[in-house]
DNA sequence: CTGAAAGCGCTAACAC
DNA sequence: GTGTTAGCGCTTTCAG
């Protein structure tokens, strides 16, 4: 066990020719016989010699591996945006680490503190709830290597780059589509007030009653701390017992469909009755009777954006530019489905 | 821009100490003085200095991280594996690296490339559709590093460990309770039969009729090149033209879900005149109308079974020790609901 | 066109 | 207790 792996010294002796020689022979060297390099490459495929990349990483201070913090995977709006991630970083030749924060900020310290160690050539984040203080990543940008935020991101932080959904306006435009439809007495299920996409919803549906001069009544906007299904069914539970109410803004796809659930067994109708509207355009949402009404994220466009920038900013590091911090802001799409529109069905 | 990041020797000249001693202070050596111990420790917090786990992992020849290679990241049950994987790694102190195939044979070999290259200590897999030579895993295995195949494994290939469902017995189940419920013209949606998984699903479904005396009749059979909603569809609209069937199992809840909107819209329903059961327990399987019966598959265990196999592997090749492959089989749990019981419902 | 040599940052014998 | 030293496998000047 624990068998030595083929090095360029075992080529080199093996050929007669020196580790350097080796070396260029892999490389796209200009100075190079065409006979050793074919001899080097003939016993490297014999050998299945593969450069040791932690050799190459320490010698270049360069790793080829990207570092990713999600706060959770099983989710198909990060999952998208981790393929997105992925796609890019490979066609670059980079490798990704991944990490999951579990929607803690511990974790979320320590997964940065190991991608740190990796010496990682970059690093992205989307932020775990409780995560008010963000210096464990702005110790990468302090030592050169480029940080990007993708969704949940770090409010009044204009030096550092992000992508991002304007969720502000995806939220708008269903709610004025709600109002448009005739709703008048509209819920809102947000999120937890620390998330930035939870927050710009929240934003979003405010103003958008207020630019129809709709009172916004705090009654009506209860908060899910996890985002699940069961609190859309329960807040759902409580508007039905309070009364007084026409319509439901979820902060995601998963509590609306709760919602839904819970107002059908409770025998009213959707959305003669009561209209619903979610928001991320999961799979399920176009499955659910009625079709759930939403806002479409483009996870993977996400991913692959917020992996471009940051490559931009290794190769700019490299070349000793300096880079400006931007922030990609992402269109949502308004899906209009049957959860909210009592005539005709769209879609 | 390139900053050189702290290093040992910057903590041992600033206190006047020699690497070695810097680099032992940050271990639990034994022999080393409280002082000098505590002055290194603040140094390191002050300079918020990380060990290069490069350099680490070039000396000690491991570079404690743990590759994985999976064919599609959005997938409920590949990113509960994925997350149950990262879980148990985390905890021994291991790192994830992460690939996607993509179900493409060649991008699977080089990933695994890849991941030679980044000399992980280990690494596991579920196969791509396409592969049949698994070369590019062995090669691990002949270098002593070690492999653990999950879900999707190779055949005939007793040397090497695994961790999987009992696909067989989950669908031979499924079948065997639709049978039971009165359905005797049962079609099978199955998968590619190049996936493990697919042929298991299947021969249950082939032996269940076979018990019962139910005759296997290829033309309810319907094989999914993609396992999509679209397939489910598709198939399911073939079969309402040739009529002659009461009952489809589906390789995944995917597929039975496209099967079930198609024979909900063609006017049928469903379980009274079509029964429907799927495969995994995807969260949608418990919010279409009528609830899906399915087959639920642990996807978080089998990730934390996986991980610990291939940890107990590294730590016993450490040990010289030598180690049987193992194949973990994990049970499934038949859900049964309302898209295959005339009855009662149950779940 | 190729070799010699230095060194990336760390660990682990071996000294003292 | 601590320092010295020799690499781990690779890249990259600098010579020739």
């Amino acid at each position: 066990m624990l068998k030595r792996q083929v090095t360029l010294a075992d080529i080199g002796k093996e050929l007669g020719v020196s580790t350097a020689t080796v070396s260029r022979a892999l490389k796209d060297y200009p100075d190079i016989s065409k006979e050793t390099k074919q001899k080097v490459l003939d016993l490297v495929k014999k050998w299945n010699y593969r450069p040791n990349s932690m050799a190459a990483g320490l010698r270049k201070r360069e790793s080829k591996v990207i570092g990713v913090i999600i706060p959770e995977i099983i989710n198909h709006f990060f999952s998208s945006v981790i393929k997105g991630i992925m796609k890019v970083a490979y066609e670059a030749d980079y490798r990704v680490m991944l990490c999951q924060s579990d929607e803690s900020y511990e974790k979320e310290v320590a997964d940065a503190n190991a991608l740190f160690s990796s010496r990682v050539d970059g690093i992205m984040a989307s932020l775990a709830h409780g995560t008010k203080n963000i210096d464990h990543f702005l110790a990468f940008k302090d030592v050169g290597i480029p940080v990007v935020f993708f969704d949940k991101v770090p409010s009044n932080t204009p030096d550092v780059s992000k992508v991002v959904v304007d969720d502000y306006k995806g939220a708008f435009r269903v709610v004025e589509h709600l109002i448009q439809q005739g709703y008048r007495r509209i819920a809102h299920f947000r999120g937890p007030m620390l998330a930035s996409t939870s927050i710009n919803r929240y934003n979003g549906y405010k103003d958008a009653l207020s630019k129809y001069n709709l009172a916004y009544d705090p009654n009506l906007v209860f908060t899910c701390e996890n985002i699940t299904l069961e609190e859309g069914r329960a807040f759902a539970k409580r508007c039905l017992e309070n009364g007084n109410f026409d319509a439901i803004f979820c902060i995601t796809d998963q509590v609306a469909i709760g919602a839904m659930l819970e107002i059908k067994e409770a025998g009213k109708s959707v959305p003669e009755d009561i209209a619903i509207a979610g928001f991320s355009n999961w799979t399920m949402s176009s499955i659910v009777e009625p079709k759930l009404t939403t806002v479409a994220q483009p996870g993977l466009e996400m991913g692959k954006r917020a992996m471009q920038l940051l490559l931009d900013e290794i190769r700019s590091n490299k070349e000793e530019v300096e880079t400006e911090a931007q922030t990609v802001t992402l269109e949502t799409e308004l899906l209009i489905r049957s959860s909210s529109s009592k005539s005709e069905v769209l879609v």
